[in-house]
DNA sequence: TTATACGTTTATAACATTCTAAACATTCAA
DNA sequence: TTGAATGTTTAGAATGTTATAAACGTATAA
């Protein structure tokens, strides 16, 4: 059946992204399928689909629901649960993002006051160190600055209005 | 020694950083361990630094210097490599993203591609898998030609030009 | 030539991740 | 109640990754 057959690359493609940006390819996998599916799928169904464990599947399309990837749903006179797919990849990209950069910006701020502290405490020149520490404060400022731009970038048309000034 | 001190915390941190996207411990450390020495430092120098055997010095050094993260160095009358880090890491990240991105595009473009041809084969209409395939090309589109537009985000002020377009 | 000082490769040990099957817990219908 | 239908947790097997030590290759100095 020709559904079937075009399911099945999308999904197997889906797993191999997912594994090359370092997730689990069965996240990819049940991403990919609730995605083409028009209608919410049951967690039994996505297993046998993709041939993985009912204990795999429940653990994996919950890291996906805690990122907002998939969200459940209810289908009135059934017991079991049904997901669906959040549609709007490029939000759930940028929320991921931005998420991962706050967190490890804020890890390296917090050592990077610990080094100045050290500094500090010695009378330290130590010039060099200053030179990179400073270097990196522009990173992690220009970083945090486009992290807050970064969700307007949502349409080719702002792009270009941005192309334009620069 | 306080140098020595500053340089663990600092080289410890760039570790977790760097395990925390998915690359090799050692290649962030390796890489910091450059970045906060003025001179350059041999092979040697560094696995011992890092308590590291000369075999994982060596492999992944020169996975940095594929990405153009540190260089050789030449230094007289030395039989050693010497290496020095690229102080640009922006620089560094956005080659890779444009590389990683990329390559991925390319490959679901080819799987895309693909499916159009079974769709076509058989002139299906297959309506959502049509939405769901125009979707991905929009959104691939948006990264493309945003990828382009990624090198011009060097500073705060074109950020900040940016912002007062949009 | 021989010995030394390096960098690289390789085999394997240590460790981490992924996946499953089975046990378990919960809900609901009969 | 019981038992069937479901989702979750867990123990362990299979697989994958990382790090090392030792073997290896190569260049140079003596």
């Amino acid at each position: 059946m020709i559904d079937s057959q075009i399911e099945d690359i999308f999904i197997q493609t889906a797993g191999e992204l997912a594994e090359s940006v370092s997730l689990n390819r069965m996240v990819g996998q049940l991403y990919a399928l609730l995605y083409i599916r028009p209608e919410p799928v049951s967690l039994n169904k996505m297993a046998e689909k993709l041939k993985i464990s009912k204990g795999s599947a429940s653990v994996n399309i919950r890291a996906l629901e805690t990122w907002n990837a998939v969200k459940k749903v209810w289908i009135q006179g059934s017991r079991k649960d049904f997901y669906t797919a959040e549609p709007d990849i490029l939000k759930l990209v940028l929320e991921r993002l931005d998420y991962g950069f706050t967190r490890r910006i804020a890890l390296s701020k917090a050592k990077m006051d610990l080094i100045y502290s050290i500094l500090n405490s010695k009378n330290e020149k130590a010039s060099f160190y200053k030179e990179r520490l400073k270097q990196l404060e522009e990173l992690q400022n220009l970083v945090e600055t486009f992290l807050k731009f970064l969700p307007k970038v949502r349409s080719l048309k702002n792009l270009k209005k941005i192309a334009s000034v620069l």
